[in-house]
RNA sequence: GACCCGUUCGUCUAGCGGUUAGGACUCCGCCCUUUCACGGCGGCAACACGGGUUCGAGUCCCGUACGGGUCGCCA
């Protein structure tokens, strides 16, 4: 049953890149607003001018976008509440400003503005939490100084603006609310503690609180709180590493969400009709790069041949199209692929270790493989049948399975044990390069040959 | 330090008073594959701890421990 005229917005400030925590609360707000057919709202937090970056901006915009989360009001799409950067609404906020000092329930302290906090308790059921209450008047007035180690007295009526003018986040935040007429908050948990003061706010300015919804925060894999310096903590590294971002955003739903099934794999549409705040966790969840992988590794198998190759080229400089589709199902990023592609078309492509051991386990002269290359030189055409006949031929000569020369001839003809299908691998290199690498190689293996 | 949130396999999770505690990633084994990968089958592996409540507790209550968050003229 829709709810009526829901809104949710993201709202990020372009203080650096886009991590996949702001990302998935991105997602929550806009699969939210889709499964009732509500309105996604992207609003631009850019009040610290000293922070912001342009570059901060866009990533936020081509991540989101990249992403596939559609805002329907937000930086270039025109909507009845805008702008939609902060930076561009201070004639809003000096209006909302009046009407407190109206109702005195703003002063100025050393040129910035405070507000007056209640002297009452504050209560609210958080979607996610649950009920929450809290005096700001007196848990705002002692203040934990870390340098210093001990609690020192601080003022609880907090700042709205600063002495050049500027707003802060808090006001702005709780006025864009109100006038884009949002309905529910979905946030990341450490903003559980700054909703009480939102709430003072809402009710200072005459507002109906929207309903609030904590979840909670993407930790690293070892628990610690994730950073900027964190490989997978920014969202453009899964676009340079050749993630597709239908895995990513299903990754991300996966953390902190459940369809309350077994099920993993789900399309945007599919986790759309089931997103709901009972489908969220409560709990922390640690970002498992593994497990992402993958799922992008289904993704990719599952993508029709034509838009893998497109969307594989790009990542394999000048391979033949043959070759790259190879790769399909053996990859889980599409930066994986060189590795892949490597045996098959570098002539000089060196031994592994671990592969030319187990080689040489089952081949104790090279008389077998020096067999095999002039079957193999000698086939009227080069096709996976023919060099079936080949393998099968030597292994008649010398009364083995046609099974146990597959190994050595991969090895031989690529350098690895582990690579592409065997058969159109070797139509790819061709029959001169082939028995020209099987000889070399050989050599090596059985010098005193 | 105060306040707040949380705690099921290593990780993501299902579970909502009675289950052999299920699924997925990782790892290991087997099968399939004349190879590799995919896939299939199987295995290892969890209710943080202590008290209650109850005939019965992973599920409810309290405490402890641990993890996370907040305490800015950042957002």
């Amino acid at each position: 049953m829709p709810l009526d005229k829901v809104r949710t917005r993201f709202a990020p400030s372009p203080t650096g890149y886009l991590h996949v925590g702001g990302a998935r609360t991105a997602l929550f707000n806009y699969l939210f607003a889709r499964r009732h057919q509500g309105t996604f709202v992207l609003r631009i937090e850019d009040t610290d001018k000293v922070r912001n970056t342009s570059e901060a901006n866009d990533a936020i915009i081509e991540g989101m976008s990249w992403l596939g989360i559609k805002w329907q009001e937000g930086p270039g799409v025109d909507g009845p509440y805008g702008p939609y950067f902060q930076s561009q609404r201070t004639e809003i906020y000096t209006h909302k400003l009046s009407l407190l000092e109206k109702s005195d329930r703003v002063y100025e302290d050393q040129g910035a503005i405070r507000f007056r906090v209640p002297q009452s308790e504050i209560s609210f059921v958080d979607r996610i939490c649950g009920p929450q209450s809290i005096n700001l008047s007196q848990q705002g007035s002692r203040a934990w100084d870390s340098e210093e180690g001990k609690e020192v007295e601080t003022n609880p009526d907090f700042i709205i603006r600063r002495p050049d003018g500027s707003f802060l986040f808090h006001f702005v935040n709780v006025v864009d609310d109100i006038e884009m007429k949002i309905s529910h908050v979905l946030r990341g948990e450490d903003h559980l503690s700054n909703t009480a003061r939102h709430i003072a706010l809402f009710e200072a300015l005459g507002a109906t609180p929207p309903s609030f919804a904590h979840i909670p925060l993407i930790l690293n894999n070892d628990g610690s709180k994730m950073s900027k310096r964190d490989a997978g903590a920014g969202l453009q590294w899964y676009e340079d590493e050749g993630f597709l971002p239908e895995a990513v955003s299903n990754y991300l739903a996966l953390l902190g969400w459940s369809p309350k099934d077994d099920r993993e794999i789900l399309s945007a549409d599919e986790i759309t009709n089931l997103f709901d705040f009972n489908h969220l966790n409560r709990s922390n969840a640690r970002f498992d790069l593994e497990k992402c992988r993958w799922l992008n590794g289904q993704y990719i198998a599952a993508l029709p041949t034509e838009q893998f190759l497109h969307l594989a080229i790009p990542f394999a400089a000048g391979a033949p199209e043959s070759a790259i589709a190879l790769t399909q199902p053996r990859i889980q990023t599409f930066t994986e692929i060189n590795q892949w592609l490597a045996p098959i078309l570098d002539d000089e492509f060196p031994m592994e270790r671990a592969s030319l051991s187990k080689v040489l386990e089952k081949q104790k002269d090279a008389s077998t493989l020096l067999s095999l290359t002039e079957h193999l030189g000698q086939a009227p055409n080069w096709n996976e049948e023919q060099i079936k006949l080949a393998i099968n031929q030597t292994a008649e000569k010398f009364g083995v399975k046609p099974g146990k020369l597959m190994l050595p001839l991969r090895v031989t003809a690529t350098g690895t044990a582990q690579g592409t299908d065997l058969m159109p691998t070797l139509e790819i290199i061709g029959k001169e390069t082939t028995v020209a690498r099987m000889r070399r190689r050989i050599a090596t293996l059985f010098p005193t040959d």
